[in-house]
DNA sequence: AAGTGGTCTAGACCACCTG
DNA sequence: AGGTGGTCTAGACCACTTT
C-alpha cells in the first residue's frame, strides 16, 4: 500500500492517477460529458508519470464505464449516472449504507441496535461456510434518516474474526467499514444478491410502516483474501429512500 | 474492430487476450479458485503478445473481479458467482435476458407481442432526451419460460433510430439484440434502475399471477456513441425464476 | 536468492480520425 | 498531414513475497 500525499491508500500509483483523473477533471466537470480528456502525452507531463501508467488508469476508467476510449481520437467522458433526490446506490461499488449517505450529505441514524453472540445455523453456516454450530456474532438494528426508518440491517460474522470490544468500540452503523477501515482483513469485494420482497409483519413493524408494501431485500457476502467469507450483511430497504443503480457495460463473450 | 479467428469482434487485442485467458485458464476451472494465473511472462509466451498487453488484460480481469493481483505473488484467481438453479443475471454485463437464458440452456418464448407506432409522452421524452411528441415505437411482450409467464417487457426507442422492418425481421424477442448485432449503432453501455415492486392487477393479468406479489422492476436507458439513448427498456419480472446478483469492488475515493 | 508484479525509458510502427 | 490511441521492443530498477 502506498500512501499519498493526500493521506489516501491505494494499491498502485495507476490507481492514485485514475483517482486523480477523475478528481481534476471528471468530478468537477471540468471536462463535460462527451468532450475529450486530455491526450495520454498531456497527461503523462500532468502528473509526471509514463505513458503506460497512463494507459493502465484510463483503461480502468473504460472499464468502469468512466470514460470511452476511441482509437484516434481520444478518451471520450461519458455522462455520469444521474442523480437524484433518493439516495443514490451504485450496486458495484463495495461501500456502506452510511458511507453513500454520508457523500450525499446525509447521516444514517441507528436505532434498536442488538449484539448477539449466538451459533451458526444452518443458513449461517452456508454463507460464511463455516460449520453449524460455530460460533457467529450477530449485530441487528434499524436505519434512519431524519427519525424515518428506512432500513432494517442484520450482519453476521465469525466469532474469531475480530474482537468484538474494538468491533463495539469503532462502530458507527457499519460493520463493513469497521472491516474496511482495517487494512488487515484485506477486504476486496463482495458478492451481492439483489431480491424483491413484500415486506411481512415482522420486519414491517420494525421499520414502523404497514406490511404488504415493496421492499428490496440486499444479501451480501463480503470477501477479504481468504476463501472464506469474512461478512454475510443482510439489508431490508424501502425503495421509496433509495435509487439502486449501476451502470451496465457490454462485455464480450464468456466473461 | 479487429476479427480474430474465432470471428468474434473485440475492440482491441487486450480485450481478445482478456477472454482467451478467461477462456483458457478460468471457465474450464483448470486454475481453480485461490490458484494463480501463469506469470506475465509465461502467458506472453502462450499468447505471443508484449508484455504490455497482458498487464492491460489482466487490469480488466482485475476491475471486473475475476481475480486479484498481488505483487511479488502473482494474479489471484477469484471464486466465481455462485450459479443456482435459477436464470442468474449478471446486472453489470450488458446482455439481454434472451442471451442470460440462452447460456444457461434455456429459451424465453414470446407472448402476446405487440408493436405500437406513437409518440413520446412526458416520460419516455425524458429516458429517451427526445421532444414530447415525437414518434417512437413501442414494443410490449410476455417472456415465458416452458409456457410460464416470467416477466413483462416494454421497450422504446425513437421511430428514426432504425428501419421498423428490418427489426421486425432481426427480431427474435430481445430489441437489445438486434441493436448490439449492429456494430454501427456502437451500443457501449447502459444505465439500469432496480426497483422492488408490488404486482399491481394489470402487470399480475399478463403475467398470469395473482396480484400482490413481489416482483422487480428493472429500468434500462442504453447508450450507443450519442449523447441521446437508443432504446429505453422497462422489464418487470418474476423473482422466483430469477437470481440478480453483481460483484461488488472495493473502490477507492470519488470513483 | 529467485521470481513476481509495478513502473520506467526511449524509442518505434501501425491504424484510425480529423481538418 | 498531424494527432491520437494500440501495440511492440528490449531492456531496466524497484518493491514485494516465497524459499
Amino acid at each position: 500500500m502506498r500512501d499519498t500525499s493526500q493521506g489516501q491508500r491505494h494499491a498502485t500509483l495507476a490507481d492514485e492517477i485514475c483517482d486523480r483523473i477523475v478528481a481534476d477533471f471528471i468530478s468537477g466537470n471540468k471536462v463535460k460529458a462527451g468532450q475529450l480528456l486530455p491526450s495520454e502525452k498531456d497527461l503523462t507531463e500532468t502528473y509526471s508519470v509514463s505513458r503506460v501508467t497512463i494507459r493502465a488508469a484510463i483503461r480502468s476508467l473504460h472499464e468502469h464505464g468512466v470514460v470511452r476510449v476511441r482509437n484516434g481520437v481520444g478518451a471520450v467522458v461519458l455522462p455520469q449516472l444521474s442523480a437524484t433526490s433518493a439516495l443514490t446506490h451504485q450496486l458495484d461499488r463495495l461501500a456502506s449504507l452510511d458511507t453513500v449517505a454520508r457523500e450525499a450529505g446525509k447521516e444514517l441514524q441507528t436505532e434498536e441496535l442488538e449484539w448477539v453472540e449466538t451459533v451458526a445455523t444452518p443458513n449461517v453456516s452456508t454463507k460464511l461456510r463455516l460449520p453449524v454450530g460455530d460460533p457467529v456474532i450477530a449485530i441487528r438494528r434499524c436505519r434512519a434518516l431524519k427519525s424515518v426508518r428506512v432500513a432494517w440491517m442484520v450482519d453476521w460474522l465469525p466469532a474469531g474474526l475480530i474482537e468484538v470490544s474494538t468491533l463495539k468500540s469503532e462502530f458507527e452503523g457499519s460493520v463493513l467499514d469497521v472491516l474496511l477501515n482495517h487494512d488487515e482483513f484485506e477486504l476486496s469485494y463482495a458478492d451481492l444478491e439483489v431480491v424483491p420482497v413484500v415486506l411481512d409483519s415482522e420486519i414491517s413493524n420494525r421499520l414502523n410502516v404497514d406490511p404488504g408494501g415493496p421492499a428490496l431485500y440486499l444479501d451480501t457476502v463480503v470477501f477479504g483474501a481468504e476463501v472464506r467469507p469474512d461478512v454475510w450483511g443482510q439489508i431490508w430497504l424501502l425503495p421509496e429512500h433509495f435509487r439502486f443503480s449501476i451502470r451496465r457495460r457490454r462485455q464480450f463473450p464468456s466473461r
